[in-house]
This record gives C-alpha cells, sequence and structure tokens, in this order.
DNA sequence: CAGTAG
DNA sequence: AGGCCTTACTG
DNA sequence: GCCT
C-alpha cells in the first residue's frame, strides 16, 4: 500500500460518495486528504509507525483510521461497501466524455438503472433529459459515450489478438508435422478483451518448431524458447504462449491452458473428491494415465455435465 | 447560471 | 460548535 | 470530515 493507492481509494470513497448524494464538505474532505496524499513527500506507512498519520493535512480521525486499515490490511472497509451498494454502471457514468459525477448522482438517486443496458435503454427514451438539473445535453453525451465505449469494443486488442492468432495457427496447421492446433486461453472462452494468444499444439518435432518459430515472419521477438513452449511478441504488438505437447496431452493441455485459472483449480479440488487427478499435462485415475480424446471426457469422468469455455470464469459454474 | 473538467 | 465553499470553461 |  504506497501513497498513490490510498489517495486513489480516498478520491473513490468521494466519488462514490458524492453519487450517493452526501454532504458535499465531506466529500470535499476526503478530495482534499486524497490531493495531499498526492503531493505528500513522507511514505504513508513510515508516518503510521510513528504514530503522525495526522499531521498530514486534511487528514483526521476518520481519514486516519482508513488510512490505518489499509496500511495493516491493505483494504478499506468503507469503499468496499461502497463499491457493493453502487452498481457498477454509475461508476461508468462519469467516465463518458461531457458526463459527470452530478449526473451520476441524479439518475442514482431518481431512478432504478441498475446497468449500462438500462442507462442507454432510458437515454434512447429520453428519460435522462427529465430528471431534475439535467437536459437534453446530458443525454445525448450519455448516447454519445456509449457509442464510443462500443466501437473502442469492437476495435479493441481481441482484433489484433484475432489477427495474430489466426496467423500463428496457420502456421502451425501448415507444417505436416503437426497434428493437432487449438486455440486456448482467455480467446477460446470468448473474453472481449484478451492479454495475449495462447496456442497448444501437438507435433511430432517440438524441437524444430521451438527452434523455427522465431524465423516467422509475423514474429517480431520471442522472450523464452524451451522444447515445450514458446514464449514472444507479433509485429501486431500482441503477445503469444505456445504449448508444444504430445498428441497424448493435447487434450489435458488443452484443458488446463483454456482456464480459467480459478475454474481450473477449483476444479482440481473437485476431481480430487472423485479419486482423480488433473494435472497440467494428464489425467490420472487410480494412479493410472488415463487418456482423453475430447474434453468431454474429462467431464463425464467426472460426473459433470459438460462446461463450454466461454462459462468456465468462475469456479461457482461447477457446482450447477 | 448550472454543469463539467482538471 | 460552526464554518468550510477552487477556478476556469462551456452551453 | 477537517479545522479552528
Amino acid at each position: 500500500m504506497n501513497n498513490l493507492e490510498a489517495a486513489w481509494s480516498l478520491n473513490e470513497i468521494a466519488d462514490l460518495l458524492e453519487i450517493k448524494g452526501e454532504n458535499p464538505y465531506k466529500i470535499r474532505a476526503y478530495k482534499r486528504a486524497a490531493a495531499s496524499i498526492t503531493n505528500l513527500q513522507l511514505n504513508l506507512e513510515d508516518l503510521y509507525k510513528e504514530g503522525s498519520l495526522r499531521d498530514v493535512p486534511g487528514v483526521g480521525k476518520a481519514i486516519a483510521e482508513k488510512l490505518e486499515e489499509m496500511i495493516t490490511t491493505g483494504k478499506c472497509s468503507m469503499l468496499e461497501k461502497l463499491r457493493e451498494e453502487i452498481p457498477p454502471v454509475f461508476r461508468s457514468i462519469p467516465q463518458l466524455p461531457g458526463v459527470g459525477l452530478h449526473a451520476a448522482r441524479v439518475i442514482y438517486n431518481n431512478t432504478d438503472i441498475k446497468d449500462l443496458e438500462q442507462l442507454e435503454r432510458a437515454a434512447r427514451q429520453r428519460k435522462i433529459r427529465a430528471l431534475p438539473g439535467l437536459g437534453p445535453k446530458t443525454e445525448v453525451n450519455i448516447i454519445r459515450g456509449l457509442e464510443i465505449i462500443k466501437t473502442q469494443r469492437d476495435s479493441s486488442p481481441l482484433n489484433l489478438a484475432s489477427a495474430s492468432a489466426e496467423i500463428l495457427v496457420g502456421f502451425l496447421s501448415s507444417l505436416d508435422i503437426t497434428h493437432r492446433v487449438a486455440l486456448s486461453g482467455s480467446i477460446r472462452r470468448g473474453k472481449d478483451t484478451v492479454h495475449d494468444v495462447d496456442i497448444v499444439a501437438s507435433v511430432d518435432d517440438k524441437k524444430f518448431i521451438a527452434e523455427n518459430f522465431a524465423k516467422h515472419p509475423h514474429v517480431k521477438e520471442v522472450s523464452q524458447s524451451t522444447d515445450n513452449r514458446i514464449e514472444g511478441l507479433t509485429w501486431l504488438g500482441v503477445k503469444f504462449d505456445v504449448m508444444l505437447v504430445e498428441e497424448q496431452e493435447f487434450i489435458p493441455v488443452l484443458f488446463w491452458t483454456t482456464g480459467s485459472k480459478e475454474f481450473f483449480r477449483e476444479l482440481t479440488v473437485f476431481a480430487a473428491g472423485k479419486g482423480c487427478r488433473l494435472t497440467g499435462n494428464q489425467v490420472i485415475v487410480d494412479d493410472r494415465v488415463v487418456p482423453v480424446k475430447d474434453e468431454k471426457e474429462i467431464f463425464e469422468l467426472l460426473g459433470l455435465s459438460y462446461i463450454p469455455p466461454e462459462i468456465r470464469e468462475s469456479p461457482e459454474v461447477i457446482r450447477a
């Protein structure tokens, strides 16, 4: 917990209080304290140790307690409570150009809007301009802002990632030493933003691939390369991670790398309860490696109905 | 003047 | 207890 | 909420 993080938290508290319609002076107090800490040359944790948090301008009893909690636990219960209380859409509203906290507050206190979809509908039905203190201007800004968000989503890193993914998968598939190639990770889970391109490939000569991947014209650099794994960057600025596996490992590795991390970890726990071990690259029952030809077999083995990659986000889906 | 932005 | 209240720009 |  550094000074900047603490300041950000206080600022977020101020914003959420403002959306709620709290006392303006209280809001300003949080903002002042945040600004004060942002400019502070001393380290907050040091000040806490010597018990002089309240020497910081704008930090009184209440805010000092919040800082203490943040420093000792890394969290702020007040902030967490506010985040629960106020739907995420109201943290998006002030991000829209020309729409600020005031509009967020009015909408929060005068409507039942709970998500972006409802907000857009209300705006298009001209319900926003009817709210006290808000006019056509705000309404138009909301609609325009939402449009911008959408188009940015459409041209988001996913497009670049997909382009790189297609090229790399195409390259691997074209080799006659390749058996199977599949996209994995967050792309396979259908996420609209991805951090990198994950590919699983079963090939006859892993070493050959590892040594020659860097020569592909679409590959800008290979940062790490072993016989089993190649990490690097494409000319489109997309990171990639290629897992090279034996044919019998293909499905277990695909399953593992598809994730999400939380989902897979929870499933290993669940499997353990059924006497089944899921490692990164094999499925083991009674100390014997069980060959699997597709993911469906893994779920059948565990007595689960098939869970498609798109919903392998949180562990909750396992219990369903 | 009200609302927004920094 | 009671005061605190940015400033500048835009429509 | 902070400050005087």
